[in-house]
DNA sequence: ACATTCTTGTTGCATTTGCAACAAGAATAC
DNA sequence: GTATTCTTGTTGCAAATGCAACAAGAATGT
């Protein structure tokens, strides 16, 4: 999983960024888009973290997707969404990069480096989410709530070469990464801990026991 | 959803195509490729179609993703897969362009138009390729069976323009592509023909009613 | 033309899951 | 420092779902 270009050192140098791109900050609760079809905006988030909210008929928002540091989003990649009913809204204090598409058939007036180090970075970023995307869907493809936990557990392990972990977001939110309800997921965490398939040891910490 | 590159010309243009790419035929059930994480192979689907098939731990394979004309496929979407027991089966005569990553990085020789065309084109082919698989977490979120019947139908009528659509595949697909038990899916069917919200016109064509 | 494989359709039953509701602890806001 | 909101944890129950098994029709291969 290396990196083809250093998006953090990118960040950092964002002084004198070209005229086809700009940075805005973000309140809590703030919308950051609304995704509208063929508008063609990308963000990339550079601080904080966001989420993509549908309201659906009756009225009840819900998360469709989460974006954290360094996350790209943006209606380019919602091709479908006829009622415009999705939109983006701060979690927390954010600072957002915000360009147009375009950006890829018309160079700025400065020819700038920054310009230029953004086409080169995008790509790595984008397939990082489509891998990321291609993950959830074999997670949210297993059929019971046991294999949904223990495959999400199996890859957070083999990410940090370590049979312990620590989640990267509440047990609340793991149950919406899932799409499972709540106290569903939290009675199959206690049978699995029961069965001796894992072990929790904090909060948010688990060990996966090898059987 | 305007294409930024006419990729069924590009494909008839293939006459001179440069030494970064190749394009190669496959007969049905031959493997095009097995995924191995940093190999940066990507892959076009110009004729036919193919299946990413996992094989599991008890041995039988399942089908995780179906790759048809002009999807793009490879490695670089999958870059968590330990085990590598992920690959690709042609389910008919297919044509394959292939070619690795680094095509961005280093042109050819002939510094050719068809190189050129690809780097230009392949970009809304990815963005197509996020569009479908966000589409589809949307589907696999929803909680009920009815509701991923009735959302993927919305989908395909308001593609199609009209109440009324052709499924793009058999039912059996449909319950593999939603991730639900076949059977528990006709009976759903059957239960919302009868409750008059879906009308079945011929094997896999529907219509969707107002109420 | 026949055999074989694939697809649709159906049902009973056990299991899994979502939902509602509540309580206690943790974290955050003012 | 207190109130408020968020998160974890638990349970009973009804409803939804997967599984197994079977049959008939359609499509495909030779």
């Amino acid at each position: 999983m290396k990196n083809f270009f250093n998006i953090e050192d990118f960040a950092n140098n964002l002084i004198n960024y070209c005229d086809k791109v700009q940075i805005k900050e973000f309140e809590k609760n703030e919308i950051i888009t609304t995704y509208i079809v063929n508008r063609n905006m990308l963000f990339i988030v550079l601080e904080g973290s966001s989420d993509l909210i549908r309201y659906d008929f009756n009225g009840n928002q819900m998360v469709v997707e989460r974006f954290n540091k360094f996350d790209v989003f943006g209606e380019i990649f919602y091709r479908i969404n006829i009622n415009n009913e999705l939109f983006v809204k701060a979690r927390e204090k954010s600072k957002i990069l915000m360009f147009n598409y375009d950006i890829f058939e018309k160079r700025c007036k400065k020819n700038c480096n920054f310009h230029e180090q953004l086409l080169v970075g995008l790509p790595n970023l984008v397939l990082t989410k489509v891998s990321d995307l291609n993950i959830r869907i074999e997670l949210l493809s297993k059929k019971t709530i046991r294999d949904k936990i223990l495959s999400y557990f199996k890859i957070l392990s083999e990410n940090n070469f370590s049979k312990t972990f620590t989640l990267p977001f509440s047990l609340t939110d793991l149950a919406d990464y899932l799409s499972i309800d709540r106290s569903a997921m939290m009675r199959e965490i206690k049978i699995l801990k029961e069965d001796g398939f894992i072990k929790k040891l904090d909060k948010n910490r688990f060990t996966l026991l090898s059987q």
